[in-house]
DNA sequence: CAGATACCAGACTGTTTGGTCTGGTTCAGA
DNA sequence: TCTGAACCAGACCAAACAGTCTGGTATCTG
């Protein structure tokens, strides 16, 4: 069957996730990714046999990783606590924690980049950018209606939107660190959106 | 003085500016810009010595946009109401107005898609995007400042943080329209910051 | 131990890229 | 009207690009 290439491929995944997140993905050229990697086109080719197949494997594995990430994160607050409304906030606690641990660093995420690059793709890509996004929301949303359904929200609001939030202020908060390089901010904005939940659904 | 080449030089601008957006600043090459644009490489070159000076024109023409946008809707809003937290309210609303009139559109920010881009480009092009983002923090900081004078905030919150936050939904958001390919959000985005003031402050 | 197959190294190739160069046009001022 | 400077057109070029090809190596199966 020959030998395992698999440590080579995921290094090869590596180093273009690094490279694509600092200059692009058109800015990513082979030669530089097989560099990183410390690999040869030979091998490049070998397990991507078109740049496009690289991008393919580049968010089909983001995506896995942003998957397990909301999962795991939310069935950890679903053990620690019971109710509703102190699950979503320990899961917000739970992604505040991990930030400041990583606040030295600068973040970034691949849908963020692809989503400024899409005219590069094929519809299978777009199609994983929008449902990695959309899982988010439904997700949330099934959490936040057994939320609502024991703490009534103090006024009206889209619970799609407020679903969305959480993904939103990732998001932004990830340029915002990046444009003015410093990866703090995205604990401050986790944060302020952990206060605003406990506002709105007045928890003590 | 020879003829007037400006128009020229900003029909280049506003083609460049739509295929970055799409395309990212690597795979934005010259010829398909000139072509978008409707004028030849002599002109290009004419204008723009090279590549990393059209990145320069095209962040720094975004940047003044992006400030009087800024500047403006906060002087309209102070026109319109007297008390700090109404303007700031309105502030927003503002912008929902603005949201909704595009909501048919996919958004995008060229300081989100060069923050992904870093490494194309030199510091004066990061001075830009750092001390963009870092006005909407301060203006609105001193706004805050105000509105917390006459409305105690209902618990403590960072107001730095706060005040990043509007750039947060905003960049969030579109990041988010872009990837599911919904520009609805924003608006959906924006009144959900609106609603999260309210609480805070106590409004309504 | 003999294929067969996956894996990889690196020279090579056709195309696209950013950038140059030459020639020419338009217009303000002397 | 002459001159100089800004403006522009498009052929041209060297480098970088994605992708190919040949030759070879490790490992599993028979």
């Amino acid at each position: 069957m020959g030998r395992d290439g698999s440590a080579n491929r995921e290094a090869i995944l590596d180093a273009a996730e690094t490279v694509v997140l600092e200059r692009g993905f058109a800015g990513a050229g082979v030669d530089r990714v097989i560099a990183a990697a410390a690999t040869t086109k030979g091998a490049f080719f070998h397990h991507f046999p078109t740049k496009l197949d690289l991008a393919r494997a580049l968010i089909d594995r983001w995506a896995e990783g942003d998957r397990r990430h909301l999962e795991g994160k939310l069935a950890r607050a679903e053990q620690l606590v019971d109710d509703p409304l102190q699950q979503l906030l320990v899961f917000v606690g739970l992604f505040i924690e991990e930030a400041d641990e990583y606040a030295g660093e600068i973040p970034g995420c691949l849908f963020a980049s692809f989503s400024y690059q899409s005219a590069h793709f094929d519809e299978p890509v777009h199609r994983v950018l929008a449902t990695s996004m959309l899982r988010w929301r439904s997700v949330l949303r099934a959490k936040l209606d057994d939320v609502c359904a024991m703490h009534p929200p103090r006024v009206d609001v889209d619970l799609d939107a407020l679903a969305d939030s959480v993904n939103t202020v990732f998001e932004g908060a990830y340029v915002l660190a990046r444009a003015v390089g410093d990866g703090a901010v995205v604990g401050a904005q986790l944060r302020l959106l952990r206060t605003n939940l406990e506002l709105l659904f007045d928890a003590g």
